[in-house]
DNA sequence: ACCCACTATTGAACAGTGTTCAATTCCTTT
DNA sequence: AAAGGAATTGAACACTGTTCAATAGTGGGT
């Protein structure tokens, strides 16, 4: 079975889910395909590329799609779609975080809220400005929340109550900085 | 002259200042004391305790006072207080979100913040929860202007013009924040 | 002055990391 | 079957954080 940069990608994430980034290593990949680490790098230039490939798997299933009429509630959705899928892999903002500081373009979702910002009746500038306080704060939310499960994972943090306070408390983030924007629309 | 926790962080200081986070090994410190690398850790539990105590030292300079009689004021006033101390050591946001992640209740301004916010007319909860996404919001700020001052820095990115137009826009930012918090306001 | 005890540092090792590269194998095309 | 490019190996390089027995330095008490 030929090695591949899908295959070297889906295994990277198989491992990101199961064991967390600390034991996502070259070799430990390696070891898993069943092949010298040196053979990944015919199929990708260095880890961070394929952290970055990674970051973009992870960001997949998230679609900033552009809802009719209320640009607010798509944004709202958008966000928390991205909050899922972030969650949805262990230490995922961490390597969404890591991929958008090595590669800024590649970080899709703040075009589309960019966009839907835009219809909503900002400015071209307030609309990106708003799109990257949005993802800047999203990142940082999520962070803190797997940042908290990891430490909960090793014992240094008794594991609190499961209720979904975190959604809440993102929520209420997001609909403070919607609201905060409300103010600079011109229309 | 005896090595000392205090001259540990600051000669970590300095090399964070000088060459940036990929630079401050433990050995490289260890080297830049003229000692073997084993002794750093009878002052030092390990690198993560480094970090915490090292953003400790970076945020030093950050008093969250609390002024009277307008505390949106004070808010801004220091939430651009913590972005010029983090941008003053190189890679100083990523040391300080790490050391976040590693010791919440480290990290201080969070604290001043809730009460600023609090003071100014806002519930417990909704206090704390602006406070969050506040420092989520000014972490990412600062981590992504230095994330592309590292990639200039590196020659993979035209440096840019230097006018203060993330400045300007981490402002927009806070305001962003702000004023969405006004409508939370029960006074 | 001596010895003890405690603090501090060394030197060496362990187990890992990302990355490179000549040599070799595999596979496809002629 | 032979040639040639694509893919993989094996080994090495230069690092990393951390541990720990052995050693050195330092002060107090007899």
């Amino acid at each position: 079975m030929a090695l591949t940069r899908q295959k070297i990608i889906d295994t990277a994430l198989e491992i990101l889910r199961s064991y967390g980034l600390a034991d996502l290593s070259m070799r430990r990949l390696a070891r898993d395909l069943g092949v010298q680490p040196g053979a990944l790098y015919w199929h990708v230039k260095n880890k961070q590329e394929l952290l970055v490939a990674l970051a973009g798997r992870i960001l997949e299933p998230v679609k900033v799609g552009h809802a009719g009429g209320d640009p607010d509630g798509a944004v709202r959705r958008s966000a928390q779609d991205l909050r899922g899928a972030l969650l949805a892999v262990r230490d995922g903002s961490d390597v969404v975080s890591l991929a958008q500081a090595l590669a800024p373009e590649s970080f899709t979702p703040v075009h589309g809220m960019t966009a839907l910002l835009a219809e909503s009746g900002l400015s071209e500038l307030h609309a990106r400005w708003g799109a990257k306080s949005l993802t800047h704060y999203i990142l940082g939310a999520v962070a803190e929340e797997q940042a908290r499960a990891e430490l909960a994972r090793s014992g240094l943090l008794e594991p609190g109550p499961d209720s979904d306070a975190d959604g809440e408390a993102f929520l209420f983030g997001v609909n403070t900085l919607l609201e905060g924007l409300q103010m600079h629309r011109s229309r």
